[in-house]
RNA sequence: GGGGACGUAGUUAAGCUGGUUAUAACGCCGGCCUGUCACGCCGGAGGCCGCGGGUUCAAAUCCCGUCGUUCCCGCCA
């Protein structure tokens, strides 16, 4: 029986006898003496072996599950490792089992090694790759954090209620997972986008407050923060404001920051309506560790007159962001990768000046005059070595594609710092907007109430009605997102009519929600964390990946089990399904 | 659906303006080694150069297609 985990043995345990499992980590066979780094989900711990009393020592290879006995010594004072936990001492073993060997590895387990294996090997043999420090760490962090997120929850009298995976199909919103019924002939169930519906019905039922951490699907595209499974902190609570939302969860997630975060000094979030964060930011989720801020321009910001290269031909907006001390990196091959990077964003042109003792260096025609260059350098509070970066567009594309401009600048600039988190709420969203066939279509999802000074808005000015809607961003990455929901009938119905749903419509795809709103509903909202993107922030990394154990690639495979994978006619039959492509 | 990058021993890469037997490191196998911790030294095995087609006297190398991985746009109520 194993006495002690790998992490555990410090000086005072010498003279112990204690048995050890675990991983041959690395093995180093000295010939007359065998060294072996013992590693569980804790540790290592060196063992040291005599191939003259323990004659399988000379066999041991990297990843071999072994036992061994032995007792704990002090290593000779010049062997110390002061990097290693257990550095002081070592194991003279006695015996040593072999329980499981392990056939040639594709890549190396233990730290240190210059070989980074491919992601298609790294897939494959996820179980190891799961045994790199590296993973297993974002592995174990994301335990952690799903243990405070839940134990803050409780904390706050929040209740855990599952709620169905066996959903019907609501084609409004992602793209859905569909299930086929057996029992239902020509029947599909779909896998929920989001448990939105059920834990409305659940404050109508009155449970007041409730939470899941809980699988959602969406069968989109991938991207490195997007899985078509992944996971979701949901929560949502009655008798509440908007304020009061925004403040049980901030409260929720910086106890949990406090406690996960050991130098964390807890700070608020700040708070941007939508309006402010596009004219300042250039997106709804801006990146709030670095400053480069939107400002306008206009013609009293030219002394004598605005430059024509300058001057759309149509209606044209011009918007400057203003970098510190980069004049010096902006090659002209930088530059014009920044420029296609902003047409493609949508904007017309993209000019650059750069601020200099002397002369002003700058990609419009004419240059700047020295009048105008003043205003600028105070309207701006330009310093010599600054770059300016204008861009010329219609609104509201300008912003957006400025925005873009703007996180290209902070990564080539690098003040994108993993360590520092920046939380922001963004709120006043607008209710709806335009779908690309020129309809009005839901920006959060059709329950979202709008702010009550709008309600009149809905059927004369739907587009200018804002929301009661909140997204909660971090570093540029939205984290959740939320909102207080109609929990009036009429108010509901009224929505319904303004996205253009018929009777027929809303009775088919919602009549049981509209139905329980009759019976008493209070007022109630709340959110939903992105809970794996959370986790890949609060770890450093850059891809969701790294924190979900068992991930799908980029076409949503999975090269460890290969699915998903083809069915014979004769297993589709009973489901009433007939495949028209032919199983390879 | 669109655009970019990559694919060569078990692994990671070099080779790519075509030309002898495709190279290295790590890993693997054998030998030596009592203080290693990226142990060291000596020797060895290991290749459908992703797959298919084309150009050529000759293709890892050039061209076309295809598959896979990845990053972005569209998409993600």
């Amino acid at each position: 029986m194993r006495s002690h985990r790998l992490h555990s043995l410090r000086r005072q345990d010498v003279g112990k006898t204690v048995e050890l499992n675990g991983w041959a980590n690395k093995v180093r066979n000295l010939g007359k003496m065998v060294f072996v780094d013992l590693r569980d989900r804790w540790g290592i711990t060196q063992v040291v072996l005599d191939p003259a009393t323990i004659p399988i020592a000379s066999q041991l290879r990297a990843e071999w599950v072994i036992a061994i006995s032995g007792e704990v010594i002090a290593r000779p004072t010049n062997m110390v490792r002061k990097d290693i936990a257990t550095g002081e001492i070592e194991v003279s073993a006695t015996t040593c089992q072999v329980i499981s060997e392990a056939a040639e590895l594709p890549f190396p387990i233990a730290d240190g090694s210059k070989i980074e294996p491919s992601d298609t090997t790294r897939f494959t043999y996820r179980y190891l790759d799961l045994r790199r420090a590296k993973l297993k760490e974002n592995i174990i962090a994301r335990s952690t954090l799903t243990r405070l997120f839940r134990q803050e929850f409780e904390n706050h009298d929040f209740l855990d209620i599952e709620t169905p995976m066996l959903y019907k199909s609501t084609p409004e919103g992602a793209q859905e997972f569909i299930v086929p019924s057996r029992v239902q002939a020509g029947n599909f169930y779909a896998l929920p986008q989001s448990p939105q519906v059920f834990k409305q019905l659940l404050m109508i039922a009155g449970f007041d407050r409730y939470y899941q951490i809980v699988k959602t699907f969406r069968d989109e595209d991938l991207r490195a923060d997007r899985q078509p499974e992944f996971t979701q902190i949901d929560c949502e609570m009655s008798f509440v404001d908007q304020e009061q939302v925004l403040e049980t969860i901030e409260a929720i997630v910086q106890k949990v920051l406090q406690q996960y975060l050991p130098d964390y000094q807890p700070t608020p979030f700040m708070r941007l309506t939508y309006d402010d964060a596009m004219q300042h930011y250039g997106s709804d989720k801006p990146d709030l560790r670095y400053d480069l801020r939107l400002h306008r321009l206009d013609a009293k910001d030219f002394v004598d007159g605005i430059p024509d290269a300058l001057v759309a031909e149509e209606a044209g907006e011009l918007v400057v962001i203003a970098a510190r001390s980069c004049a010096e990196k902006y090659s002209r091959k930088r530059l014009d990768a920044l420029q296609s990077l902003f047409m493609q964003a949508g904007g017309k042109r993209l000019a650059w000046c750069k601020v200099l003792a002397d002369e002003w260096k700058t990609s419009i025609r004419g240059g700047i005059s020295a009048a105008t260059q003043a205003v600028l350098r105070t309207k701006l509070a330009l310093q010599t070595g600054d770059m300016l970066f204008i861009g010329l567009g219609a609104s509201p594309v300008l912003l957006t594609a400025m925005g873009t401009v703007r996180q290209h600048l902070a990564v080539e600039l690098e003040l994108t710092d993993p360590s520092q988190f920046k939380w922001a709420w963004i709120t006043d969203f607008p209710l709806f907007e335009r779908n690309d066939a020129g309809e009005l279509a839901s920006m959060h999802h059709p329950f979202t109430m709008p702010r009550e000074q709008d309600l009149p808005l809905l059927g004369v000015q739907p587009l200018e009605a804002k929301a009661q809607a909140h997204d909660l961003v971090l570093n540029g990455v939205e984290v959740a997102g939320g909102s207080i929901r109609i929990h009036r009938p009429d108010v509901q119905a009224q929505v319904f009519t303004a996205l253009g749903l018929s009777q027929q419509e809303i009775d088919s795809k919602f009549g049981f929600l509209l139905q329980a709103l009759r019976y008493g509903t209070p007022p109630h909202g709340g959110i939903a964390f992105g809970f794996d993107r959370l986790v890949m922030l609060l770890t450093g990394n850059s891809s969701i990946r790294e924190v979900i154990a068992f991930p799908k690639t980029y076409k949503g495979t999975c090269l460890m089990t290969s699915s998903p994978s083809p069915l014979a006619q004769e297993l589709l039959a009973p489901y009433h399904i007939k495949s028209l492509v032919k199983p390879p």
